[in-house]
DNA sequence: TAGTGGTCTAGACCACAGC
DNA sequence: CTGTGGTCTAGACCACTAT
């Protein structure tokens, strides 16, 4: 039951109250908690009030609700791990991208859309890229898939001098990716970086990527550069978080 | 106003004209809505329907609540950006560890708190560090402020025999930090590995941080080795995502 | 004091899942 | 068909902010 002369709103102390009962165990991943109908009784309130507290541990990312099934804890997914591994040399000479590279690692079937068009940059993508607004960007848009389903966009854009002529601009870029084709051309990657933040998903992406709720979008900038420094791409990459862990390593100094 | 045939929720009607009216410049961030009672009226729906699209829109991060005075288009938030560089060797010989040289980069006085304590180590700290669960583990846990905010949780675990007889078990670890430290025991790092995910908060995280809703927070656990390959530390660091952004560099190959 | 968001109730109907 | 979550209304009172 709940207090209601605490002060403490009643939706909290039912939220918290799950929340005790879930860490506590007597809830495990993937068991369906009481109806809705059935919380009002047992705490006594409304099922408004009810349904606010289910909503904030929906906003946790600690339930997820079925329409006409239940409310269940959420199982917990596999978590990918990526690598700056996947990047390297060695795996664009096996012929593979680096979303193949993640894909056997991670054993699972890869399949992905493409779609290239041509736009001009904006603001934020002439400064990575060193070029002016307005200049004209090749655009790779990505969705790619992990048996079947969503796991990744992915939006890549470079100077168009760099890609007139080659398979860059068709979408299928050939063995090796768009990397290769680069280094075909004679602009040999030097090195990388990536820029990584999270934030909530827009819409969109909720419906691309099938998130529930209370998941955030990890949101992974790369921009590789040429031996000599000049920006060649970058690639802005939206992960769900509840299925993506990113890896970096280095040597200290 | 809103189509009460269309089959489309009407909270998500109002939502979806709320969030194109901001984006297309109606509202600028800072801005403040109509009140929800206003709403009501405009859309021709009751209170709750507006409460729960205000919700949609909090819960994105695109509107923060504030209690008697309004609803507001949230703020952009000044980001912090964080490179690998602050765990430079030349930055811990000028006596600063990696939160000051982060101070020193972003402008911000420092401050923080600092806990000591002693632990058995679980099942995943003792896979990071390559000891027995149950080892014992020193734990150093801070809270890290800015100008007084709250911007970062870090809690720090070392095996025990690292850490005895040094200052590394005291509040005060002294100039250059823990790292300074084990490398005058003799343990010389050699590598650093960083894993980056993100997740909503806890209640606990919100209220220490004083996270918007809506806002993720980005965990980055560092593992330190040493030169031969020995783990010698891990760092569990919660950041709010509004406030950080993370950049990793590397050569190719 | 007036206006704001926060909380809560009682009741209703709809859409979906599963027997 | 029953039970589930999803949506919505009308109305009420409380807590906070600003004037």
């Amino acid at each position: 039951m709940v207090d209601k002369t605490s002060g403490v709103p009643l939706h909290r102390q039912v939220a918290a109250d799950l929340r005790k009962r879930i860490t506590g165990g007597e809830f495990v991943p993937g068991d369906r908690l009481p109806s809705e109908r059935e919380l009002t009784e047992v705490y006594g309130v409304s099922r408004l009030t009810v349904r606010e507290a289910v909503g904030l541990l929906r906003a946790e990312g600690v339930l997820v609700a079925e329409h006409g099934r239940g409310v269940f804890v959420r199982p917990r997914g596999t978590i990918q791990r990526l690598a700056r591994s996947r990047l390297s040399r060695a795996a664009r000479a096996a012929d593979k991208g680096a979303f193949l590279a993640d894909a056997e690692a991670g054993g699972f079937t890869p399949s992905s859309t493409v779609q290239v068009r041509f736009e001009a940059a904006d603001e934020r993508i002439a400064r990575h890229l060193r070029i002016q607004p307005g200049d004209e960007v090749t655009v790779r848009d990505r969705v790619m898939r992990a048996d079947g389903v969503v796991v990744q966009l992915a939006v890549s854009r470079l100077p168009r001098v760099f890609t007139r002529g080659t398979a860059i601009e068709d979408v299928d870029t050939g063995p090796g990716g768009t990397y290769a084709r680069l280094e075909e051309s004679g602009h040999v990657i030097g090195r990388y970086a990536e820029h990584v933040g999270a934030r909530m998903p827009t819409p969109d992406e909720v419906s691309a990527l099938q998130l529930a709720e209370g998941t955030p979008v990890v949101v992974v900038t790369r921009v590789a550069y040429r031996e000599d420094g000049l920006p060649l791409e970058t690639n802005d990459m939206v992960l769900p978080a509840d299925r993506y862990e990113l890896s970096y390593e280095w040597e200290a100094e």
